[in-house]
This record gives C-alpha cells, sequence and structure tokens, in this order.
DNA sequence: CTCAATGCAAATCTTTTGCATGCTA
DNA sequence: TAGCATGCAAAAGATTTGCATTGAG
C-alpha cells in the first residue's frame, strides 16, 4: 500500500506510531470521510466504500470507525437517532470546526459555523478552569443545539 | 391514582393537557427519577421502579420515558456507551441547569454547574442569531467536553 | 515469516412493534 | 363506557465477538 492522496501519506507515520497498519479497507474508509461534509454511521461507510471494494466486511468498518477514534482522527457523534456518528476531526483541507443544530421532530442536523469564535474563546476559558478543578484533561467538546428546524414548526 | 408526592401533583395537569394520563407505572418512573442526580438508562429505570413495581414491563419504561422527553419533563442524553439516558429537565428541587465533563476511556460523567452563568449568556445570545439564521425555534442545549479524567489519565 | 487485520457467522444488546387485556378519567 | 395505557412476546437494528484466513511490513 501506497500512493493515495496526499493527505492519506502523511497518515501512514500516524498509524504506525499507534503500532497500526494503513491498509486498503482502512484507506477506503477514510477516503469515504474526505468526500462528503456529512456525519456518516457505519452503514453509510459501508455503503460509500462497498461501491469501490465490495469486499469490504461490515465488522472491518465498526472496528475501523473505532480505531480512527481513538486515534483522534473522526470525531464520534450521537444525534438521537440510534446510530452513531462519525466526522473528520479535522478536514484535508483545514474545514472549520463546528457546532450542530438538531431538529428533535424530524432528526436533521445542521452544522453552523457562526458565532465559534465566541463559544471558541469562552470554551477555552471554561476548558481550563474545569481541567483544574476536576483534574480532567480535556481533548475536545460538543455543543448541541436541540429544537424545531423550519420544517417542522 | 391521587396524591403522591406535591411536585407528582403539578403534573397531573401537566399531563392531561396532552392528553395523557398519570398512571402509577408513569408516576413512579418519575420518582426514580427523583431519587437520583444519575443519567438513568432505561434498565437503570426499570431497575428501580421493579423494586416497588415488580409488575413494570421493560416496554412501559420506554414509552413513558419517550412520552416524558417529549413533554419537556425530561432531557435526553447520549454519552457513547449506547444507551439513551435521561435526566429532570428541572429537579423537584429546581436543580441548576448542568453541562457535563465525559471520559473517553472510562465512560464516566461529571456533571457541572462551574462556568454555567458565563456559557448560559453566550448561547443565549447565539441561540437568538441562530434561530433566525436558520429559521429554528431551539429549545434547549447540551454542552459536552470529552477527556481523560483523574483515573485515566 | 509474524502478527495484525479481515470477513463471515453467530451472539449481544438496546429499542420498537403487534396485539390482547386492563384501567383511568 | 371509551380510549389510552400496559405487558408480553416477537421483531428489528446496531454493534460486538469468536475464529479461521489473509496480507502488510
Amino acid at each position: 500500500m501506497q500512493g493515495g492522496p496526499p493527505w492519506v501519506r502523511g497518515l501512514h507515520g500516524r498509524f504506525r506510531n499507534y503500532g497500526y497498519r494503513l491498509t486498503f479497507p482502512r484507506q477506503a474508509i477514510l477516503e469515504a470521510f474526505t468526500k462528503t461534509d456529512k456525519h456518516l454511521s457505519a452503514i453509510d461507510v459501508y455503503g460509500q466504500v462497498h461501491k469501490i471494494y465490495p469486499g469490504i466486511g461490515l465488522t472491518t468498518v465498526y472496528r475501523t470507525l473505532e480505531l480512527l477514534a481513538k486515534m483522534g482522527v473522526l470525531f464520534r457523534f450521537e444525534f438521537g437517532d440510534g446510530k452513531t456518528r462519525y466526522e473528520l476531526a479535522e478536514g484535508p483541507r483545514g474545514q472549520r470546526h463546528h457546532h450542530h443544530l438538531i431538529c428533535v421532530n424530524c432528526g436533521r442536523v445542521i452544522d453552523y459555523t457562526d458565532f465559534i469564535d465566541e463559544e471558541i474563546e469562552l470554551l477555552h476559558q471554561i476548558e481550563k478552569g474545569l481541567s483544574k478543578k476536576y483534574n480532567f484533561k480535556i481533548t475536545h467538546h460538543q455543543i448541541h443545539f436541540y429544537g424545531l428546524c423550519e420544517e417542522c414548526k
């Protein structure tokens, strides 16, 4: 296994550092995330990867998603539909950090990047305080706003 | 069905307004939440209620939790262990709103109320902006900080 | 060549649904 | 009494595990 998109080559070392191998299925799973802005579930990923590599097994998808989350390459989300979803922690083009609006009626999820700067600043201060008080090493955060979307109001 | 803790009597009307009935199982499920500060899963609740009402069915617990969440009496949370958890939206003693610290290693969840005021103020402003921009009616929010707890660091 | 990675099948677990019966208002 | 609520059994889904085989390094 060699070649592939440039950003994938950079992951080789990252995998090795963890004692993991960068195999074709793993690379194909990663690529699925670079082709969408959506929050993909295991089955979503399976569907995508299956198109270019029909031999893929669902089990491998589950194991790889967990692995990538542990490595910090993906973030894990749950929006209330019973499926765990994942997103690239940092997009190939350095996408901006974002938060979510979730419709409690239809389940629609909207990513927003507005106001993020103000949020981030405050959150960083809070992180500092919480880390000290609770002796907790904070790595990331999520903000979810719940309510009714345009359609469901 | 009548009597019970004072705060439960107040719910009678709330149920009626929705066209629902305040039955013994429902009251017992609600009481389980008043006896703990924890985020209870359906099976947690089932276990609690089963002690005082062995006839309870798991299905009823699931249906009641969903109902109470829809009524706004409970909030729904997912912390990554595959179980949906619930918490009283407003405690019987008017507990303060809080946010969560989640250990990605052991799954421990810490509630914190520090910094809440600053957070709330900012979030309210942001809510206003988001509501307008996305034509979204926001009802509540969650902030989760992820990382490693004292034990797991 | 060695050991991690994979895929399949089966097992687990949580949550939902169908339906006959019970109970609240 | 009417219609919501309940409990059981079965179904549906998502995720995990055991194990023999494959393949990356």
